[in-house]
DNA sequence: TTTTGAAGTCTCTCC
DNA sequence: GACTTCAAAA
């Protein structure tokens, strides 16, 4: 059944050297070859469950075994936390020097690199890190600056600003083909939206300011245009192991190619059918082209699965072999039996949410499967709303993963804003942030105390001398105090921990603005003593500042305090956060069209085909059981949307519907089989096909 | 100039 | 239906 003809140029060709005897009760033929390969370029092109992670994890710990220095290993992810369990793992195979092994995301490891070996480069070492938010808030300014915001025209907002950018930097495709494929409307701003970013560069390069694309960016720009530091870095490692190379993007191959100019131990592992970042600019050609971008690579499949039973991946199977393009892999298994997954149809969303809570409490009380062995699957992080309030009523303890993240609230990052002042004095969006939330001051007495600032060349006192208006003098004062004391703090390394410590300051301040600001201020004040707690772990305030930013805590999960395993909860998670894990049963809800996939994907094919590669994600996470579940009448109407809601989602189509157990949830919670056919999305959209009458350019 | 209230816009995924 | 932007009042 593996047959399938595929696009990867081949299946290894001879077949492998026989495995090592240690690897041969861990490991099949494939993944033993994996680990044992020796130099040169290697592909593993790793089905879901295919034990992707073990095989990394065997083949670091047998690169150690072979007497590469562990320290001359970096491992990339694309998680923090996966990274940190895969040393861990490496460890218990190959001893304490698995530690040593240099391990993060792209970001994480550039930053580091970039702390190093920037200063050469003309780049300040203390630079401050933007996140996405802030990154939107500094366009902002250099749009008011140049005078956009008064216009009458109609200009893009930050985000979208941002996005074109981060677009443009990640992918190499210039501004103006970006705006004409994917922002036609304002494809003829494309000199405005140019002569912003020259003035965002040169604010970001003036504040010390450095964003998410920057830190990948001048990574590749070290490598590329800098042979003498090129050397110190890429001198560093002797083999590279990439996780997830299906998410990474162009610019991240190139650093990957400038990575590997002295050697070519480049091992990557990947499933094209599991590329859902899109969104962020990654490209699955990455993975497809990687043995014409390295020559001479090796090519691995792992088809076997591990994780799910064979009728969970039927379906999952199916739903793939749909694609457009045609992928390679097919997978199987040898776990016989389990139960067919089940396709729920439910009247509405409070009658998914019954469903789901019902089923789980049935999972977890008759059949014993503790509550983190079962995950919710959701497309987007507000789907969950009605199944929380649910949770929460019935007293069931859950996780959130991914949506809404702790550090994007306003006021985490207020409070943020005073520590960043401190640390770069030149962090102009958090001068901005700052003074805007002291009363009396608004947008252009902010402005011109910056300008003092500015005026000043930023000398760390020069706020104590700006002259407010009379309304803002209390505040100003206030401010001055605040820095003041913060400066000359006793010493650095208190034992609470420095970020720890300002936090509770700058509370002082802050905690009554927060109270005038908001009506329910109580949450708010909780997530500022967790946000304490959390600095408590960080040695000093600029450790804290970078690690949050580039390591944000996944939602709630890890403040919580207490070890994961104590506290026994039903995981929620959106698809894209539940990439590489697994449960032993999952549950995908609002499976309809227009809400998975997403209704603004529809029109657009490679949308929708990432869309499908994600349902994908979502069905290979279980191991045991599995549920789909779709609401047949929850908002009809949704402006702009001219296709029909609220149907199941095109991906289970009859084919792959067949291979389910269908059942229908009547009033009383009760589950029928499904009688008649569930109407489905025609994969004729009339009003689309109308529509691109009139705007497709051929 | 700041603040407040009303109209208007677009809805996500994440380092 | 939330968040941003615009307009008027303090």
């Amino acid at each position: 059944m593996s047959d399938e003809p595929g696009i990867y140029p081949a299946r290894p060709r001879r077949a492998p050297a026989p495995p090592p005897a240690v690897f041969v009760h861990d490991l099949n033929a494939q993944q033993s070859a994996a680990v044992a390969h020796g130099d040169g370029p290697l592909l593993i092109a790793a089905g879901a469950g295919t034990g992707k992670t073990r095989t990394l994890v065997h083949r670091l710990a047998h690169l150690i075994r072979q007497g590469v220095p562990a320290d001359r290993v970096l491992l990339l992810t694309f998680t923090r936390r996966a990274a940190q369990e895969m040393l861990m793992r490496a460890e218990r195979l190959a001893g304490a020097d698995g530690r040593r092994v240099h391990g993060g995301t792209f970001h994480g490891t550039a930053h580091r690199l970039l702390r190093r070996f920037g200063a050469a480069a003309g780049l300040s070492p203390d630079f401050t890190i933007l996140d996405q938010g802030d990154s939107e808030d500094l366009l902002q300014l250099s749009r008011a600056q140049l005078g956009y915001a008064d216009t009458k025209r109609r200009f893009p907002k930050k985000a979208t600003l941002q996005w074109v950018y981060s677009r443009h930097v990640n992918t190499d495709v210039p501004v103006e083909q970006i705006l004409r494929d994917e922002l036609p409307r304002f494809a003829e701003l494309a000199p405005d939206f140019q002569r912003l970013f020259a003035d965002y560069t040169e604010r970001k390069a003036s504040r010390n300011l450095v964003d998410y694309d920057d830190l990948l960016l001048f990574w590749a720009t070290l490598l590329e245009s800098a042979p003498v530091i090129a050397d110190r870095i890429t001198g560093l490692y002797d083999h590279i192991l990439v996780d997830e190379y299906q998410d990474t993007n162009l610019l991240q191959a190139r650093i990957l190619r400038g990575m590997c100019r002295s050697h070519r131990n480049l091992t990557v592992v990947g499933d094209d059918a599991q590329s859902i970042y899109g969104f962020r600019g990654a490209s699955f050609r990455n993975i497809i082209e990687f043995p014409q971008d390295f020559p001479g690579t090796r090519v691995i499949a792992l088809e076997q699965n591990y994780r799910s039973t064979q009728p969970i991946l039927d379906v999952a199977n199916l739903v793939m072999s749909r694609a457009a393009q045609r992928f390679t892999k097919v997978l199987w298994t040898t776990r016989e039996g389990g139960e067919r997954p089940w396709l729920v149809t439910a009247e509405d969303e409070q009658s998914q949410t019954r469903f789901v809570v019902d089923r789980l409490l049935e999972l977890h009380e008759d059949e014993g499967i503790p509550l983190r062995e079962i995950a919710v699957l959701i497309r987007a992080g507000y789907m969950s709303a009605d199944l929380e309030i649910e949770l929460t009523n019935r007293r069931i303890p859950f996780r959130k993963w991914g949506g809404l993240k702790f550090l994007e609230a306003a006021h985490v990052k207020d409070v943020l804003a005073f520590l960043r002042v401190l640390e770069n004095p030149r962090d102009e969006v958090s001068w901005y942030r700052v003074l805007l939330l002291l009363p009396g001051i608004g947008d252009v007495t902010a402005r011109a105390a910056i300008d003092s600032l500015l005026a000043a060349a930023w000398e760390a006192d020069a706020f104590s001398r700006f002259e407010p208006p009379p309304r803002a003098r209390a505040a100003h004062r206030a401010l001055v105090a605040l820095l003041d004391e913060l400066r000359r703090r006793p010493s650095a390394g208190v034992a609470a921990g420095q970020a720890s410590t300002d936090i509770a300051r700058v509370r002082a301040l802050y905690d009554d603005i927060l109270r005038e600001r908001y009506d329910r201020a109580e949450p708010r004040l909780a997530d500022l003593d967790q946000l304490q707690t959390i600095a408590a772990g960080y040695p000093d305030r600029g450790t804290f500042l970078s690690a949050i930013a580039l390591e944000p805590p996944s939602a709630t999960q890890d403040l919580a305090g207490g070890g994961d395993e104590e506290n026994d909860a039903l995981v929620i998670s959106t698809v894209h956060s539940a990439k590489g894990k697994e449960w032993d049963a999952v549950f995908v809800i609002w499976a309809a069209d227009g809400w998975f996939p997403m209704a603004r994907s529809i029109d657009d094919d490679e949308e929708l085909e990432e869309e499908r590669r994600l349902m994908y994600v979502a069905l290979t996470r279980a191991r045991r059981h599995l549920a789909v579940v779709h609401p047949l009448h929850a908002y009809a109407t949704r402006r702009g949307a001219d296709y029909s809601l609220d149907q199941l989602s095109r991906f289970i189509d009859p084919g792959v519907r067949a291979l389910m157990e269908r059942v229908t949830l009547s009033a009383d919670g009760s589950l029928t089989p499904t009688e008649e056919i569930v109407p489905v999305t025609s994969t004729v959209d009339l009003r689309a096909m109308l529509r691109r009458r009139f705007t497709s350019s051929d």
